[in-house]
RNA sequence: GACCCUAUCGUCUAGCGGUUAGGACACCGCCCUUUCACGGCGGUAGCGCGGGUUCGAUUCCCGCUAGGGUCGCCA
């Protein structure tokens, strides 16, 4: 292979949007990367910068060219450095032929845009997932919090979780924990949040009975434990005059203009009152019960915990310009919101509860691996952009980007799925394999620790990569760990006649002859013992490994008899010449 | 009812004014294989409709239609 005349990777965290490309450029020249705003609109180029100094047209990461390019992409001349601009240069300009011939692109660009704006160390980027406590993950959820997730870490900011069990008749400690394990499944790890359960920071303190504690200089992390805060900043509100009591709750003086709302990946959004809303605009804030609504809340803890990017559901959209109405009234400017497309039904209605797949928990039971999910969900509204299906995370977070992101809803295809497993299946390590099989081996009620750890693995390598889901696993390998077998009705009374037994036998007696058990002295007997019988191979096989795992379906007979041991082998023939006879 | 978002094969997507509209899942053939898979080759299938702008629109603009979302003392 040819060596690339790059580095490897830029070692720093690269701040938004810029693309791999991007940051070797930065690794390369020693630069800064620094925030442009069309980084969408200029398709698969990208503009990479140096604090108002350098800057060099690349192609997307995943194009061919970033790998085919036999030297550096060019650099622009010093006036346009100096003047603090960039040049943004079409890939069929004569200076960049590789890039052109790569990508095919036919039109010319030609931009002068300053991009430079804030340094780095300004862009803190910090977001954050915040679900309720509802008992269940939704799949839709699980989405929103990967794509807070690759932001922050490609971003190299800070992703934090936040309880919003506002709603305490619902709020359990189960149902905390399915959210944190939901997540610690997926491996979207948080900075600032609540303590993972079994972490061993919990041992740090001794938390008070009951109530779950938090890591991050910005907490708690649950709403539960911060009405003070909402009280003092209710206090504010009406202290200025924007907030009123009303019928024993609290209303926000909500502006009557319409508010634009700038959307990382929608645009811009005027969002103007409806017909309702006119009537009278302003909304509660604090129930009458002294509970704080959603709206309140969620605005107050993105501002207390410097939220800098929303990232969340489209659902919220709508919602938003509350939101920002809010942030004024606190005196502070919002921050920055990427609304993501919903994930729908296969027949295009929404997703809710009950639906089928709705809950991250269904895809765990099912068997499924939680990288071939989070891949999944990668492609529901964000892609690679090179025609691959199977992108490993750590490319996703060093690509991935909020105005990259699709703008319409996704329907959830189980299929893609179930096929995307497989392939993780086929590629995943064996000891990855074992990890996942065996207790998926294990809800299906097959104990593998009762066998030696060499006949479990080499029983599951058998079996790797022949089925798509784990769940399966225990249908197809499962008569490796049971004393008996079950014979299929059907395939038995085809296949366990009487001509079959007397070959079967034959059969029996060559495997007793053999010194070495292994796959190839297997499958050279058997196909001995066919032609000294005058029939197909096929005639011993079928019956043979019905005898041995009790259907007609499984793993590569000759190795699955090696697995075995000729004792098992021996043992099930004559079992099924028993049956036979 | 009002407001907002969206619109490429059945599904997920590439596409950024000139393409034989590319890939993947699913589906259908054939090959490989005496199981089941994997793999290989090939095929069916798409720019919602109507107006503009333009020499030329899948691509830009407007309208319509359709889908989704929001308008709670739910989150």
């Amino acid at each position: 292979m040819q060596q690339s005349p790059y580095p490897p990777l830029c070692p720093h965290r690269i701040p938004y949007p810029f693309s791999v490309a991007a940051a070797i450029l930065a690794a390369v020249e020693g630069g800064i990367l620094l925030p442009g705003e069309n980084a969408r609109l200029f398709g698969d180029l990208q503009i990479a910068g140096h604090f108002g100094v350098c800057v060099g047209l690349f192609c997307r990461a995943g194009c061919p060219a970033l790998r085919q390019a036999r030297r550096p992409p060019l650099r622009c001349s010093a006036a346009i450095a100096k003047s603090g601009n960039c040049l943004f240069a079409g890939s069929d300009s004569e200076s960049l032929p590789v890039h052109h011939q790569a990508c095919q692109r036919r039109k010319a660009i030609g931009i002068l845009r300053p991009i430079l704006t804030k340094p780095t160390d300004e862009m803190n980027v910090r977001v954050r997932f915040a679900p309720s406590p509802t008992g269940f993950l939704h799949i839709g959820g699980a989405r929103t919090a990967l794509f807070n997730w690759l932001y922050a870490r490609h971003t190299g900011g800070t992703f934090i979780l936040r309880i919003e069990d506002t709603d305490v008749a619902r709020n359990t400690q189960e149902a905390v924990e399915v959210i944190l394990n939901g997540l610690g499944w997926l491996g979207l790890d948080w900075d600032e949040g609540p303590i993972e359960v079994g972490s061993s920071r919990c041992d740090d303190r001794t938390p008070q009975r009951g109530v779950p504690t938090s890591k991050g200089a910005h907490g708690p992390y649950f709403q539960s434990q911060r009405t003070r805060i909402y009280q003092q900043r209710v206090q504010e509100l009406k202290d200025k005059g924007l907030a009123y009591d009303h019928e024993g709750a609290v209303k926000f003086k909500m502006t009557r203009e319409p508010i634009v709302i700038p959307d990382l990946i929608v645009g811009d959004v005027t969002r103007e009152l409806t017909d309702r809303e006119r009537l009278d605009p302003d909304f509660v804030i604090v129930r009458s019960d002294g509970q704080p609504v959603f709206h309140l809340v969620n605005v107050i803890d993105d501002l207390e915990m410097g939220i800098t990017h929303v990232v969340r559901g489209e659902d919220h959209l709508s919602n938003t310009a509350k939101h920002i109405a809010l942030f004024r009234a606190f005196g502070v400017e919002p921050p920055k919101y990427a609304h993501i497309p919903l994930i729908l039904n296969p027949d295009g209605t929404k997703m809710s509860k009950r639906d089928q797949g709705a809950s991250l928990t269904s895809y765990l039971e099912e068997g499924y691996a939680p990288e071939a999910v989070v891949n999944y969900l990668c492609l529901l509204g964000w892609s690679p952009k090179d025609n691959r299906e199977v992108v490993p995370i750590q490319e996703v977070v060093q690509m991935f980007d909020l105005p990259q992101v699709l703008r319409h809803n996704a329907r959830f295809d189980l299929d893609k799925l179930h096929w995307l497993n497989g392939e993780y299946i086929r590629l995943m390590s064996n000891e990855r394999f074992y990890e996942l099989a065996i207790p998926a081996l294990k809800r299906a009620g097959f104990d593998t620790s009762k066998f030696p750890s060499p006949y479990v693995k080499a029983a599951l390598d058998t079996c790797k990569g022949k089925k798509r889901l784990f769940s399966e696993l225990a249908d197809y390998g499962g008569f490796y760990f049971v004393e008996e077998v079950t014979y299929d009705p059907e395939a038995a009374a085809k296949d366990f006649t009487p001509e079959n037994r007397e070959r079967l036998k034959k059969l029996r007696d060559a495997f007793a002859a053999l010194s070495s058990f292994d796959a190839a002295s297997l499958e050279n007997c058997l196909k001995e013992t066919a032609k000294q019988l005058g029939v197909k191979a096929g005639a011993l096989v079928h019956p043979t490994r019905l005898a041995c795992t009790g259907k007609t379906a499984g793993p590569s007979l000759y190795h699955l008899l090696e697995v075995l041991g000729k004792d098992k082998v021996m043992q099930r023939l004559q079992r099924a010449l028993t049956v036979m006879g």
